[in-house]
DNA sequence: CGCGCCTATGTTAGCGCTTACATGTCATCG
DNA sequence: CGATGACATGTAAGCGCTAACATAGGCGCG
């Protein structure tokens, strides 16, 4: 019909015809049905995006620079929360490509092999990020959780709190958390440390629980000096746990988090932590899949966003 | 061809057949297209929801209960974020109508008017979600904004904190902020005490926002004696501003938040709140929609879900 | 033995678009 | 004045499914 071409090159229709149309569509309140444009064109202008949790502020940040980063070229983002489940991921990505995104997102490296060889022969771009690897399925933007970590652990140590112990989220199918611990022993090493389970602690992710393993650590090494835990969340809780203790913050234990998030630098003592690039990573990988869709050359499959320290008071 | 009764109604097929069939799609990697199913069946198995922003983690809790009622009958869920603007929120109900979700979920009740008649017109159930009202546009669960904030002002009177400050997020598309404040002036007016503009401050939906809030307030009403912030993130601000002033909580002044974030019950002094059953509003609303979708009857089309005053140590 | 009936399989049209091509109309120019 | 092209409009096929109906064998029954 000439409708189509009023709706997607008005100019090439003639001026009178183009208004009849409009009217028309304007009266029987016309929406494009993008199911069956999808169907027709092979393009959903669906992009579908793997996040561990829905409820995490910081990945939140990165889908809002995707979404950002996406609205310019119509597409929507379907989002789908893994629970920290590769399994669970796999499910989610089959769910997509049965939707036939156009493009995925994935949070962090790790993933199923099957997951891996759908995406492969599906053909669409897939970005994942968060981290860094050197054998991406496709595209990355990330930093990396080792060097990080390892920077953090460098500076307590470097500050003369020793020994220094640590406070993550479970390692399982979470290579943030994982690559964290790593860079964590790979400071002690360094500096010819021993890197020792009891002044290692896995917990979820969450204030209280930061609190609990506070408490735990405290107890099974009463001479620990400083505290790296993965994340702010924890690192909060471990520090009203030190309050609730008694403990002065960072002179009898210092401590330091990850993330940055905003309560951070409000705590008293405000939280000595690293803060990752998170609108950007989403933004960045949401303009790589643009121009993969676009069929405009991709520059760097593989962007590492850095890292920050954010010095403050309490370590 | 016999190819869909493998996938739907394998025990139609005869063994020998659902067998050939079973390894054909196997060695293929057949994965089913949901854009044609859609067209088709003109059942897109697609709900979308209208959230203020991704960030909000209070909200996030709702989706999670949305996804896990939806995700029992093969839905799936799609985000969009309006930025509490009700004009964002007509443009993502536009997109959602395009796409031909089979439901969509708005947070709040305040719509445009032309959101309100496209979703009329569209046919589909619709469920508002998180305050109340007499006319809402299909569904509804949520709780009394007006009621939770008049029950916690009340308290703070009640426990001779007097004069009661407000401290809350612009109202402006909010339909929470704004009548949480309508409670507040409701209590005040009830103890014929006047509502005075000077003790209500209007401001952004962050910890540090809330600290400046309340040293704003505490220099133009030196005299006030509590505060009752729409938000549990404000209220932490606000409470972290007093610590660094000096303000001893309760006895100085009392604070009191609303939505019982995790944070709330850790500060010291722990923060008095308002809970709402969030995860549940979520769930609620997808059994509602689930049983719409399937030719259920609706028991209720408002549900009240109710709040709980949580009383702790700072108010 | 032929009728109906059940189960297993095949057939058809069409969902609302896109893509590619076909046709119609008019002005321009040698 | 007919060929040429530029522009406006129309036509046809098909994307991968679903829904509804059609057909083909096998069985029991009067």
């Amino acid at each position: 019909m000439t409708v189509v071409r009023v709706l997607r090159d008005p100019h090439k229709v003639a001026a009178a015809t183009r208004e009849r149309v409009a009217a028309v569509l304007r009266d029987t309140g016309y929406t494009p049905d993008l199911v069956a444009r999808g169907l027709a064109s092979r393009r959903s202008g669906l992009i579908g995006a793997v996040i561990p949790l829905l409820t995490n502020s910081l990945i939140a940040e990165i889908m809002q620079g995707l979404t950002d980063a996406l609205s310019s070229s119509g597409l929507h983002l379907m989002l789908g929360a893994s629970g920290f489940s590769a399994a669970e991921e796999e499910v989610l990505v089959r769910a997509f490509l049965s939707r036939r995104v156009d493009a995925i997102y994935l949070t962090g490296v790790i993933h199923t092999p099957e997951t891996v060889r759908m995406l492969q022969r599906s053909g669409i771009p897939v970005v994942e990020g968060g981290n860094l690897t050197d054998a991406p399925i496709d595209m990355l933007v990330g930093y990396s959780n080792v060097a990080a970590a390892r920077v953090m652990t460098r500076h307590l140590l470097r500050s003369g709190y020793a020994p220094v112990g640590y406070i993550g989220a479970h390692p399982q199918d979470n290579d943030r958390a994982r690559d964290r611990r790593r860079g964590y022993e790979a400071a002690l090493r360094a500096s010819r440390r021993p890197v020792e389970a009891a002044l290692c602690m896995e917990t979820s992710l969450d204030i209280e629980a930061g609190a609990r393993a506070l408490g735990e650590l405290v107890r099974r090494r009463p001479d620990v000096r400083a505290v790296f835990c993965s994340a702010d969340a924890i690192a909060v809780g471990a520090l009203y746990e030190c309050q609730r203790q008694g403990f002065a913050i960072p002179g009898r234990i210092a401590i330091a988090g990850f993330d940055d998030i905003p309560i951070a630098a409000q705590v008293v003592p405000a939280l000595t932590t690293l803060r990752v690039p998170r609108y950007d990573i989403g933004r960045q990988a949401g303009a790589m899949i643009c121009d993969r869709l676009a069929g405009r050359p991709v520059r760097r499959r593989i962007v590492d966003t850095g890292f920050e320290m954010v010095a403050r008071a309490s370590a």
